[in-house]
DNA sequence: GGTCTGACTAGGT
DNA sequence: AACCTAGCCAGAC
């Protein structure tokens, strides 16, 4: 039996280049719906791995806060390079660059 | 094994 | 549109 955290990590393996996903949606897809914090909480403890945890963001469109604010700041760089860009409020358009499955 | 925490969300104001 | 609240539940201790 997986547990929750590799659940997650398999879903947000398959976010494609240049899409994000919402927590909610990705907690949705590993099979554990309302548990979009559990999904923050497990990218948090992420380390070194293939995981593109860059591409989630929340439902509003947003990085959302963190204890490190310089991994939000990383976060945006490396949306932007995958070419999703940001409205000056610091959001970005879901409806352009949500991942549909 | 009870309590606390939290990269969240939906719904109301 | 921004802010507040309650609900959520797997881990950590």
């Amino acid at each position: 039996m997986p547990s929750t955290y590799e659940k997650i990590y398999a879903v947000v393996k398959k976010i494609p280049y240049g899409r994000v996903a919402t927590y909610g949606q990705v907690a949705g897809l590993a099979g554990i719906p309302r548990q979009a914090r559990q999904v923050g909480y497990a990218l948090n403890h992420l380390t070194d791995n293939d995981i593109p945890w860059h591409r989630v963001i929340n439902a509003r469109g947003e990085i959302s806060g963190r204890s490190n604010p310089d991994y939000a700041r990383l976060q945006r760089i490396l949306l932007e390079e995958e070419g999703i860009t940001f409205s000056p409020d610091g959001r970005t358009s879901l409806t352009r660059f949500l991942w549909k499955p």
